[in-house]
DNA sequence: TGTACATCAGTGAACGCGCGTTCACTGATGTAC
DNA sequence: TGTACATCAGTGAACGCGCGTTCACTGATGTAC
């Protein structure tokens, strides 16, 4: 009884799969063309070239679809943090300078450019209450993430402060993010230089204790 | 032919102005029940305790009553913004110090919440692209005019960084106004002191030469 | 390698519903004399 | 102060449309022997 029989069905040949993608494709590409609201699955089917009842073949409807898109566009994102991450555990010692952060920043803004829609579906993660939990849940097991690594690094710092900074280290990185993606005129390396600075300023504590171990 | 002969009529009996609240504090509501994409004019004429066509005597469509709805927002928390930014002109010399900013968050997430369907607001406001421009304009105004005031302190200061870290701020603010809406379990007074520190840190150029002068 | 069968993938046609919107109307309020 | 008229405010009923969704079906791909 975990789940209540869902019709959805999983792609398994590749004409299937082919099809699966270019309905999360089509999703992508409406949101930014006419926003969340006005898009529907009747609008998703026609512009990845299937009838309407394909669409339910993959999907329940157009919150599924999105849910989909949007972890799929948090995995990516995360994956570069991940990285980071690692190099961070695998030298004891190193902390997080402010020109890693700005590294992260520019990193996570090609992903987001590179994805379909993927200033929207940010948004939409956002914005839509059926969906928040989606982008809430990804940056507090990434916050989590963070913490470990740094509580490993130096165990004399408390646990709930430092999960605390993190979560809204992602918070006001990912807002930056937006910003610059929002509007291209503004001078990117500028806004993330700044961006940097301002969340290193409150994680010098966790820095600082970092360096005297 | 400044506007194309709008239909929606503006309120003049008490009742009709009324109406027009009970319009506006409905859609409030109703975002923050099912999200701004799920409500209809009828949904909202309805919680009005009106009938469609009075709906349409006063706004266009439900973007229009949107618009309404969040540049009032965008005004009432203006206003605080404002208001610390004459104190800041009458006493020359004087700066903005990260605990002025950390009173000036706390001021703001009171005056969003006390706004019926506030965070909401918010959110649709970033997220509608017919809406956008609400915000980013407010914000841009708010930034020009920090910006005037702290040349004005200041003149050596280059404008286009003042404006940039201006807006900078508001971005980096309203993110972390909006977390702590999200999930009222987080230390609110924590993660408000680390945002001022945070902002602060890239302002700290403008501070000190305030300072010097 | 060929055939028969099972499963997977996608379609054509249709449905009921509620949305957005408009019309001609009634009733309430304000104003001129 | 009363009456007549103008304007403002809100309604009942109806409309066409596209949305979400489902059904029984055809065609494509994979598999067993």
């Amino acid at each position: 009884m975990n789940k209540p029989a869902v019709s959805t069905k999983v792609p398994r040949q590749q004409r299937a799969i082919d099809t699966y993608e270019r309905l999360l494709t089509a999703t992508g590409e409406l949101l930014g063309e006419c926003g969340f609201e006005r898009i529907s699955t009747n609008m998703i089917a026609d512009r990845a070239g299937v009838t309407p009842p394909t669409f339910y073949r993959y999907f329940e409807d157009k919150y599924d679809v999105m849910s989909a898109l949007g972890k799929r566009l948090m995995d990516v994102q995360n994956e570069l943090l991940l990285e980071i991450g690692e190099d961070l555990q695998s030298k004891p010692g190193y902390v997080l300078t402010s020109s890693d952060l700005e590294k992260l920043l520019h990193g996570t803004v090609k992903i987001t450019e590179a994805f379909v829609g993927g200033i929207w579906v940010m948004k939409c993660l956002r914005v839509v209450p059926r969906l928040n939990h989606i982008r809430t849940d990804s940056h507090d097991d990434m916050a989590r993430a963070m913490t470990e690594a740094a509580l490993a690094g130096a165990p004399e710092l408390v646990e709930a402060e430092i999960f605390r900074q993190a979560r809204l280290s992602m918070e006001l990185g990912f807002s930056a993010i937006e910003l610059v993606l929002d509007d291209p005129s503004l001078d990117r390396v500028a806004i993330f230089r700044d961006t940097a600075t301002a969340i290193a300023a409150f994680s010098d504590a966790v820095e600082m204790s970092s360096v005297q171990k």
